[in-house]
DNA sequence: TCTGGGGTCCTAGGACCC
DNA sequence: TCTGGGGTCCTAGGACCC
């Protein structure tokens, strides 16, 4: 058996813990640049407010309604789920942390019954850490999943087992929530009248191997009770790292998009060398804005074998003005830019350079040192001149909470 | 004025190898 | 007349996830 376990309304409730105020009315979490609502509380829900709504169409809405409006504080929510997960991990032997707020487990082996377990993990998690979890227990992932998704409206624990349970939930589960069911599989599928999870379940092997691909016939298995995705307790270290970034307006100017693209570079090779990895590759990509029919558009990608695998930043700007170059076009207004390292290798096994490895060693001195420094003193306060002052690209965060569990000076005061 | 960011996996096609 | 078969690696693009 597995068991999903997914924090409800996660951002809410971690700004919640912080800050009572927000219990009991409607709360939203704005995406980066306070774009859309990634996050809402019950009470939001209630009032129709959907995901992914761009926050500036309603905004007299909100104020009418007197809506909680934050903006997303990621350093939260990322220690917030850290403490999710090593509460679970003093319970149960076998973790997979999914996302940011769900997490699989392993429930082979215990004596305790599923129900049990479900509810002891429901009750510590909220216990030591503040967070509300929906726990669901079923032979498969995908099932585990849908078990989840019935706790949500069922005091937060569902255990799916027996064939005639499963059977009757899934003829009332529609088939484009089903997890690995996206928007185009279930248009398709709706195309040929199929509208629940058991109809998918009962399709020919063939003709969804065909149609689609392995990986819907292995989430048609799933369906059936056969456990086709494992577990990843211990994930294979990440193959990309990616930061893209809309801007705060649109723009055209060469230099504004070269001082983003270093910055983006920076807080890549920054990254890197926190995970104590090296790239192989390194893509940039530029676009304008798509919501604009009115503007002409263009979006391009490129990608560049690097000399030698590397996390140095110098380097690594190099590299991203040089496909940076290749890219941009006059004429164009650009919104959005990132910058990828991929092709990831860890940094102490790595191919070096035949003819630079002093000056190589000499480099990732010089890295260490600044992250140590920048680490005390704040982000970016030693930085390469390609980073600029102006920020002219800079996103908005208006609404931002304090980062209670990893700064000192932030930690919540309280008063007599 | 204003519409997120960070990932994974699979497939097809082209270049290249012997 | 008639032009192989079996691979790998890379890139781009499309699907999906939270």
């Amino acid at each position: 058996m597995f068991a999903l376990i997914d924090c409800n309304n996660f951002y809410v409730s971690c700004e919640r813990v912080f800050d009572p105020k927000l219990i009991n009315r409607p709360v939203i979490i704005l995406s980066n640049n306070d774009g859309c609502v990634i996050a809402r509380s019950d009470e939001a829900k209630q009032i129709g407010i959907k995901m992914a709504q761009p926050a500036f169409f309603m905004t007299d809405f909100l104020k009418k309604n007197n809506v909680s409006v934050l903006s997303s504080n990621y350093v939260l929510y990322g220690d917030m789920s850290y403490r999710v997960f090593e509460t679970i991990k003093n319970i149960i032997n076998k973790v997979e942390v999914y996302s940011i707020d769900e997490m699989f487990l392993d429930m082979k082996g215990y004596h305790q019954s599923p129900l049990y377990l479900a509810k002891h993990l429901k009750y510590i998690v909220q216990k030591h850490t503040g967070i509300p979890v929906s726990v669901g227990v079923a032979p498969t992932k995908t099932l585990a999943k849908i078990a989840n998704h019935i706790a949500k409206s069922n005091n937060g624990i569902c255990i799916l087992e027996n064939s005639e349970e499963i059977k009757t939930t899934l003829e009332n589960f529609p088939i484009n929530e089903v997890w690995g069911i996206g928007e185009q599989i279930s248009k398709a599928l709706k195309k040929w009248g199929l509208s629940n999870a058991w109809q998918l379940r009962c399709l020919y092997d063939k003709y969804v191997h065909k149609t689609f691909s392995i990986v819907t016939l292995r989430t048609v298995y799933e369906l059936r009770g056969i456990s086709c995705i494992p577990m990843k307790e211990n994930p294979p270290s990440q193959k990309n790292i990616c930061i893209g970034r809309s801007f705060g307006s649109m723009t055209s100017n060469y230099h504004i998009v070269k001082e983003a693209i270093a910055n983006f570079s920076a807080k890549c090779a920054e990254k890197l060398r926190n995970a104590q990895l090296v790239a192989n590759s390194l893509s940039v990509f530029i676009e304008t804005n798509p919501f604009r029919n009115d503007l002409a558009q263009h979006n391009q990608l490129k990608t560049i074998t690097m000399r030698s695998p590397t996390n140095n930043t110098p380097e690594i700007i190099k590299y991203a003005n040089f496909c940076l170059d290749e890219i941009i076009k006059q004429g164009f207004l650009y919104k959005k830019a990132g910058v990828m390292g991929s092709g990831l290798e860890p940094s102490d096994s790595r191919q070096q350079c035949f003819f630079n490895t002093e000056s190589a060693k000499k480099n990732d001195r010089i890295m260490e040192t600044i992250d140590k420094y920048n680490q005390k003193n704040g982000r970016d306060t030693i930085r390469l001149a390609a980073m600029g002052f102006e920020r002219k690209w800079w996103l908005r965060q208006e609404k931002l909470s304090k980062r209670y569990t990893t700064q000192w000076e932030e930690v919540i005061t309280i008063h007599n």
